[in-house]
DNA sequence: ATTATAGGCGAACGAACGTTCTATGTCAAG
DNA sequence: CTTGACATAGAACGTTCGTTCGCCTATAAT
């Protein structure tokens, strides 16, 4: 039993690699070539069986469609527990950042944060905010505003009538805008990469 | 001029939306069905346009590839350059966040923060942060380690053959591991989910 | 020893594939 | 009006596709 599962994971490995690296997913012929099998009814059943684990899965057209290979990273529990060992990792669910992060694709920018006005909230310059273009602010969201003339994050509050922009660095004063409050986008996320 | 740059980003989006929905790009018949050409000829040579503009790129078996659809999110320049108008738009560059964030998709984990040792560096409890299990640390990163039986997040610093962690919040202190110092791995990146 | 099971081989099928060609219609420039 | 560029239609081509079938060979179970 070990040496076939050792032989599964390298053929979801294989077929990992081709999809990240050719950008679909093979045809049935492609899969033999990958697997090593000179024909194409073994590479046939060998789908057959990914497609049970959720690997990958079927149009009705028969063509493949990536499943969990898609997803780059796994999914492990918080700091605490820590890593886990090689054998339970393989049972790690896995996610999409694309679709973690982002709700609404036609919406959604990246924008760099510069100032560090929002510092206070764990947004430093250098990061990177998602915006989504479409969403309705509502108060307490993180807010990317025009106000006389300039463009700026911050906390929104509304009050009744009132609308205030609040930083998150006590170094900041709030904001109250007196007529032309232009509100493009609500913070969805944020992003630091290091390194 | 204008009714075609229309129907250019009419295009573009159905493309797009049948690489989402479908998981894959379309053939040539379909590109046919969701441009409602009743030629695969007419599709064919729309396709040579997206082509041009990078929005999908073919194999060398012709099959059709995705390009800049592929990834969902719209790169701006920074907050305090705000929304550039809709014409302007167009023109971004797109990135995917899974390619942005993730150097080695094997060796990439997703955790939850769930301390606040960290968060004089931006990391509040609740992120998620994409851990590198494969590279080697270097003084300054920011790792995954288990002292002594517990598993926490912190800075490394190493100065000659000492090595201590360091927390980023000052109601911490920082450790020096006695014995048996494991690092699992390399903070890489910061993610936050709003909402 | 016999049977059952699983995996791989090789050939075959119709359908769908990417590509190319010619023909037709549309619309703006000359 | 004529011309030329362009977009679409429609047919045709050789190739590859997904799928199925029968056969062979191991390995494991009875």
């Amino acid at each position: 039993m070990k040496s076939s599962d050792d032989k599964l994971r390298a053929r979801i490995s294989d077929m990992s690699a081709f999809f990240h690296k050719n950008g679909r997913m093979p045809s049935f012929s492609e899969v033999g070539e990958i697997f090593h099998l000179s024909s194409k009814s073994a590479a046939y059943k060998a789908v057959g069986k990914l497609e049970k684990m959720g690997v990958l899965s079927k149009d009705k057209r028969g063509k493949l469609i990536p499943g969990s290979i898609k997803s780059p990273v796994k999914i492990l529990g918080t700091v605490e527990a820590g890593f886990p060992s090689p054998a339970e990792e393989e049972l790690a669910d896995t996610i999409s950042l694309d679709d973690f992060l982002i709700k609404n694709r036609e919406a959604a920018f990246l924008l760099k944060v510069s100032g560090d006005s929002m510092s206070g909230a764990g947004i430093l310059p250098g990061d990177m905010v998602i915006v989504d273009k479409g969403q309705t602010p509502k108060s307490g969201d993180i807010v990317i505003a025009e106000v006389d003339g300039e463009w700026t994050m911050k906390y929104l509050r509304k009050r009744g009538e009132s609308v205030t922009l609040i930083p998150a660095n006590p170094n900041y004063k709030p904001i109250k805008p007196k007529n032309d409050l232009k509100i493009a986008g609500v913070v969805t996320a944020v992003v630091r990469k290091y390194g």
